[in-house]
DNA sequence: AGCACGCCGACT
DNA sequence: GTCGGCGTGCTC
């Protein structure tokens, strides 16, 4: 291809002009100018040079090439803060897939607000009977716009600059030739607000144990010695990993380098927030969600300037602009929510590698049970391994019973509440304790299984569950197999055979028929629909006003409850049937969380867990709070069946207006990735493709939806294969298909 | 954001 | 008629 036309998106803060803009590349830079390029462009009517990145790089004009100007010269050398985030777009263009506009924006944040850092205000600058006199002037010579503008400027002496433009609808022109007379002038309010604000420096620093000290010691012995790399701190929760971090975010900032603190996008409690401050002061600032996008804006400025120096926030906090990271710190690194969603599809924990690389930083990982990517890598020796195994906030681990459900259910229970829960909720009631109740909720998706016997039907080929589809059919969202809805369970004969199906609110429903004088506070979607009503419902438990505690997932995360001495998981084995590889990593990392929000405080915990396959090894090894064990008996199954960590896998997405041709392109497609060679590849573990078959949720929106998986140990190959599809997909120029790239999906589809 | 263009009322 | 302010739309 001849480098000739480049896309270029121009530095200007507004949203009229945040599109690619295409220019002409003078023929002696042809040979050297590459996407992500820094450059200046003229630009508008007075070709005025303006700074601009380059996005894409074509043969052909999109353009009136009359129109098209040439781009005045590349600029080098540029902030080396901006070059990094270049750097870092490219990085997430090649190995996410994602234009090279969609990377900027992600790695760029907030540009189209760029007002919201400035508040501007305009101030009347002559005195009243001067104010008089230059109203009545032009109001004689009916410059009405100036009259109406100076009449509320002598009323208010100082007007917000959008009230200006806005309301009063007067344009710029005329404030701007008002403030050439001298009777306006535009102040610049730098509005550098810190989302929280604490000066409290009551530093409770606390005592580290030996084997927390010398995890601080190990890494920044380390960092001196120029050896660089990336830790694990495998730790139960209630280990002190946070006290780690801050006394590694310490030796950091000491030498003089930033730190950067990433938690999964609801962990961050007030709690924490309030440690980091105390420790750090106003050197310390936080991203998270509820942050104008003006105020993020805010918080990357101070960053570049070096105003702090330490950042904590969602994945999204990794592009912090900070000139010398010295330290990320991944905490709770298993959490699915450092995999965005959006495109480029990245995962935080690989990306926070590639930072931390370009800067010469460490990487601290924590968890209280590790992704089995991580886990896999301190394996290998990738990664340093650490293991925190105190429970420093006193009590011990709680005790756990397992309930088999088939059990409960030949003796005449048909409650989901099993004999034992109910003795322990009655005991705790009476004894003025806490209850959390857990509903695993993942795996509402629809599988089925035999309340009698545990059977779960299964895709005979892939060994993940069988999802029933409308119309009684059996269906398996990996390959495509279907069979007949069954009546009776082929395991055990049995009628009691079909999909779970039980919600909160019928939960909190049977815990008022049991226990009508129990104080019962529900947390899920629904009522969290409000933003801070989530902060709400669990400072009200803290304070004892309800007795139980009824949710999904969130309620497992974070806060600590110290009166919390029991808590049942309602039904273990849900999200271990939903048809994904990675069901049994997420049922043990929630029955062992859920377990650990059990005895917190002083009083002892216990823990009941109901299931329908109680000789599941993942909940046998959350039972007895058994990590290592898990992690064993998982990856063999992960090596069996070439599953990541062990292998990289990339989700190819075909979305269709038409179904039929939809699922012509993805046959097309999965046909060219087959056809996929790498010369250095074994015989027996070659590219594997798996589909294409129709996506679990096969229409949305009366939009078709077909999915191949692409199997291979070496990523860059998958990178490669990528490449060629795209190509492809780009050659047949699409008008009603999609085409989507998902690298080691969390989800699948 | 900044600049040009076209519209509309005032005044030599 | 023309001058100049004022809003509107475009910028490769």
């Amino acid at each position: 291809m001849e480098k000739i036309y480049a896309d270029v998106i121009v530095d200007i803060a507004h949203e009229k002009v945040d599109r690619p803009f295409q220019y002409r590349i003078p023929v002696d830079m042809r040979a050297i100018i590459t996407e992500g390029m820094c450059v200046h462009v003229p630009f508008g009517a007075g070709n005025k040079l303006l700074k601009g990145y380059v996005t894409a790089i074509k043969d052909t004009p999109d353009f009136d090439p009359e129109r098209i100007k040439e781009i005045k010269e590349i600029i080098t050398g540029g902030v080396s803060v901006e070059e990094k985030q270049m750097h870092l777009a490219a990085f997430l263009k090649r190995n996410y897939g994602s234009t090279m506009i969609q990377a900027l924006k992600t790695v760029l944040p907030a540009k189209q607000s760029v007002k919201a850092l400035e508040k501007k205000t305009v101030k009347l600058l002559v005195s009243d009977k001067r104010a008089e006199e230059f109203l009545w002037f032009f109001e004689k010579k009916h410059q009405t716009a100036r009259a109406r503008l100076l009449k509320e400027l002598m009323q208010n002496k100082e007007l917000p600059y959008l009230l200006v433009t806005g309301k009063l609808n007067i344009s710029t022109p005329t404030i701007k030739a008002l403030e050439e007379q001298g009777i306006l002038s535009i102040e610049v309010e730098n509005m550098f607000r810190n989302p929280v604000r604490i000066n409290d420096s009551t530093d409770e620093r606390k005592q580290l144990s030996t084997s927390q000290q010398a995890i601080v010691d190990e890494v920044l012995t380390d960092f001196d010695n120029d050896k660089k790399g990336t830790y694990l701190i495998h730790g139960i929760t209630g280990s002190g990993k946070t006290e780690v971090y801050m006394n590694l975010i310490e030796g950091i900032l000491l030498r003089g380098r930033q730190a950067i603190v990433l938690i999964p996008e609801i962990a961050l409690t007030y709690q924490t927030l309030m440690r980091f401050y105390k420790r750090f002061g106003n050197r310390v600032s936080v991203m998270n969600s509820t942050l104008s996008a003006g105020e993020k804006f805010d918080q990357c400025e101070r960053a570049k300037r070096g105003e702090i120096d330490v950042i904590i926030g969602p994945r999204s906090a990794l592009f912090t602009p900070f000139p010398n990271i010295g330290l990320i710190i991944m905490d709770e690194e298993h959490e699915p929510s450092y995999k965005s969603e959006g495109t480029p599809k990245y995962h935080a924990r690989e990306t926070a590698e590639e930072v931390a690389r370009m800067h010469g930083a460490s990487l601290v990982l924590g968890s209280a049970t590790p992704s089995l990517e991580a886990y896999y890598r301190a394996k290998k020796g990738e990664y340093k391994l650490f293991t925190l195994t105190e429970r420093l906030t006193g009590g011990s681990l709680p005790l756990v019973h397992t309930v088999d459900l088939r059990e409960e259910l030949k003796s005449g229970n048909r409650s989901i509440f099993s004999i034992k829960l109910q003795e322990l909720m009655t005991d705790r009631l009476n004894k003025k304790q806490q209850i959390m109740l857990f509903l695993n909720r993942r795996g509402y998706a629809g599988f089925i299984s035999c309340r009698s016997c545990g059977h779960v039907m299964k895709c005979p080929h892939c060994d993940v569950s069988l999802s029933e589809h409308w119309g009684g059919r059996l269906v398996c969202h990996y390959c495509g197999y279907e069979e007949p809805a069954v009546k009776l369970c082929p395991s055990c004969g049995s009628k009691y055979i079909s999909g779970f199906k039980a919600g909160t609110q019928q939960i909190e429903e049977k815990v008022k028929a049991l226990y009508p004088q129990a104080r019962v506070l529900r947390m899920d979607a629904d009522t969290t629909r409000q933003k801070e009503s989530y902060e709400k419902i669990l400072a009200a438990f803290a304070n004892r006003e309800a007795d139980i505690l009824i949710g999904t997932q969130m309620i497992v995360k974070g806060h600590d409850f110290p009166n919390v001495t029991l808590v049942g998981v309602l039904a273990a084995d849900l999200s271990l049937s939903v048809g994904d590889y990675r069901a049994g990593e997420r049922t043990f990392q929630l029955l062992t969380q859920a377990a650990g929000r059990a005895g917190r405080g002083e009083l002892p915990g216990e823990v009941v867990i109901q299931t329908y396959q109680p000789e599941n090894p993942c909940v046998v090894h959350a039972a007895n709070q058994a990590y290592e064990d898990f992690y064993e008996e998982e990856i063999l199954y992960r090596e069996l069946l070439r599953y990541p960590p062990v292998c990289n896998m990339m989700a190819v997405q075909i979305f269709a207006k038409d179904e039929e041709s939809g699922a012509r392109l993805s046959e097309e497609l999965a046909e060219l990735a087959k056809s996929f060679k790498d010369p250095t590849e074994r015989a027996d573990k070659g590219l594997l493709v798996i589909g294409p078959a129709p996506a679990a949720i096969g229409k949305v929106n009366d939009i078709f939806r077909f999915v191949f998986y692409v199997k291979y140990e070496k990523y860059d190959t998958l990178v490669e294969v990528k490449d060629k599809l795209e190509e492809k997909a780009s050659f047949l120029q699409l008008k009603n298909e999609i085409v989507q790239i998902d690298f080691n999906p969390v989800n699948l589809f």
